[in-house]
DNA sequence: TGCGAATCCTTGCGGGCACAACTAATTTAC
DNA sequence: GTAAATTAGTTGTGCCCGCAAGGATTCGCA
């Protein structure tokens, strides 16, 4: 079979991509760190609070966020230590675990909030136009929806 | 200060674009997997195949590949024992090692990269028309942009 | 020339995550 | 009604990476 390299507006696109993404990746830890969050930790929270009565079942965290099993075990645990989020048993079902947000980390997530977004401004969006904004909206719901359409 | 929160179509091209960049980078790691290569080492190789002599400093491949200095000692270590890459001394400056790709680390390229090739259409482009390619282009190298213009 | 500062790389250490194996609980199938 | 299969979560192990410290070399400037 024939390979159909990259045609050089492609090569232009990926590579400025990848390299955003790891540059900015690292900028908006390093912001967060700040308030003695990571962007996992960070995710958790944002994941929590919106979800009904401020919970999730681990399984349906770990789906969302992307992670393996053990990985939001291990995340969880020092969340759990920070105070910021507890473990409620389920009796309905003893063998799920809820992830609960605290008051202590319904607190934090409000006082990181603010910096993050003003993060993702400066990191993200600055000089971008409305139209651009847009059609990065288009983009990625198209790449996201293939990625979830074939799973490998 | 008064937050500036997302707006709902900021909001939704930042929610594509993180998930999308979760799931990708895991599907091409494991697209890369089969060779025997993470996409850590598969960006080694490349960015050494594409350098003068097949061969850079270790601290401007640290620089180029965003990464740590003791994270690119051990990144090689890997590519070393597995012969796709070797240390090479400098005489004129002996505080500064080459990494040079071997024989076979550029045979193994030759073998991956159709494979890749293919797989970053599969996840990336699929879908995309060549307008948004462009765009996708612009944007990101706008991004870049802002990111190595501020770097903290 | 000589000594302190800067540069380059490696090593010790610790955190974060995936995979596999394990326990516990629930569902399915016969 | 019970055994097998499935599901949920944790733990052991190992990899990858960053930070801090250290050793070697070179540079800068008096």
């Amino acid at each position: 079979m024939v390979t159909k390299w990259l045609s050089a507006n492609e090569m232009r696109a990926w590579r400025n991509f990848i390299e955003s993404v790891n540059i900015m990746t690292a900028a908006m830890e390093s912001d967060l760190a700040g308030f003695g969050l990571t962007m996992g930790d960070y995710e958790v929270l944002v994941r929590l609070s919106e979800a009904e009565d401020e919970r999730m079942r681990m399984c349906d965290l770990a789906s969302v966020l992307q992670l393996s099993p053990s990985g939001l075990t291990r995340r969880l645990d020092g969340l759990v230590s920070a105070g910021l989020v507890e473990r409620v048993a389920n009796a309905s079902d003893r063998r799920v675990m809820f992830a609960a947000l605290t008051p202590r980390g319904r607190a934090k997530l409000a006082e990181a909030a603010p910096d993050h977004v003003a993060s993702v401004r400066k990191r993200f969006f600055k000089g971008l136009t409305r139209n651009q904004i847009d059609e990065l909206g288009n983009i990625f719901e198209t790449v996201r929806g293939n990625l979830t359409a074939c799973p490998q």
